[in-house]
DNA sequence: TTGTTGCTTTACGTTAACGTAAACGTTACT
DNA sequence: AGTAACGTTTACGTTAACGTAAAGCAACAA
């Protein structure tokens, strides 16, 4: 016996990541995600969910869908043949030296935001 | 005698930063830069300059254009008065928490980029 | 039975951030 | 004088990522 797989509702989903049914639905009509269907509706599984995590991870980092979509490709063990792995492995690389460029933004802000957050609590202090 | 500041053409920026000269003159329609002008002609000086690459700083890190000229505005010592630096305050505050969420988004790719980065290469070699 | 709630599809609307094209004015060759 | 290279304004077009509204089915409650 083996513990039953958890599977949510749109609505579940929805509420746990805070985004709309209809964005949902949109990312199914990109065929970003194919939930389960229980008559007419949809019923989405752990895989599902992960795949929602991944592609909301990307959005906080500013990747489009369309680059959402090749990273979460990653996740799948459907790319067997060499080519494939080379290509794979050359958009990795891609990846890696656009983050790296955030992480250095980030630094770089997160400075600015420290000089600031003294400057103006110096300011008030002084008033 | 002073050196004389630089100050680029509108050309000379668009290359610089690898971006169109419609992009500049749509980043002035939105108020967020005001070359001084000799006839028609924008006259960029280094100021012009440092907030353009702020203003491109916020894409990398994906901000909008809004919340960009919010930053670049807490670089402006415009701002004396108690309520706006208060209000200030808390708006480098959202920031700092968005800021340190990519942070962990940006670990958590990285981590799975290395993974399979080695995967990919292990298929590679025994291939 | 008649809501009310929640799901569905279909389809048109919206906003940001530019792209693109038209029509025109300078300066700089040749 | 012609034309090529760059600049200007004005204005309509485009794409992504949803929002929003219409119209309808299914289940459950009063």
């Amino acid at each position: 016996m083996r513990t039953p797989m958890p599977t949510y509702t749109i609505r579940d989903l929805a509420e746990e990541f805070d985004i709309t049914t209809r964005t949902l639905r949109f990312y199914e009509e990109k065929g970003m995600l194919s939930p389960h269907r229980q008559g007419q509706l949809r019923i989405y599984n752990a895989g599902d969910r992960t795949r929602l995590k991944l592609i909301l991870r990307g959005k906080r980092l500013g990747l489009d869908l369309q680059e959402s979509s090749e990273i979460i490709a990653m996740y799948n063990p459907g790319t067997n043949n060499q080519k494939q792995l080379k290509a794979l492995l050359a958009k990795i690389g891609e990846k890696k030296i656009q983050l790296v460029r955030q992480q250095e933004d980030l630094d770089a802000m997160f400075e600015d935001l420290k000089l600031w957050e003294k400057n103006c609590t110096e300011a008030l202090s002084n008033a």
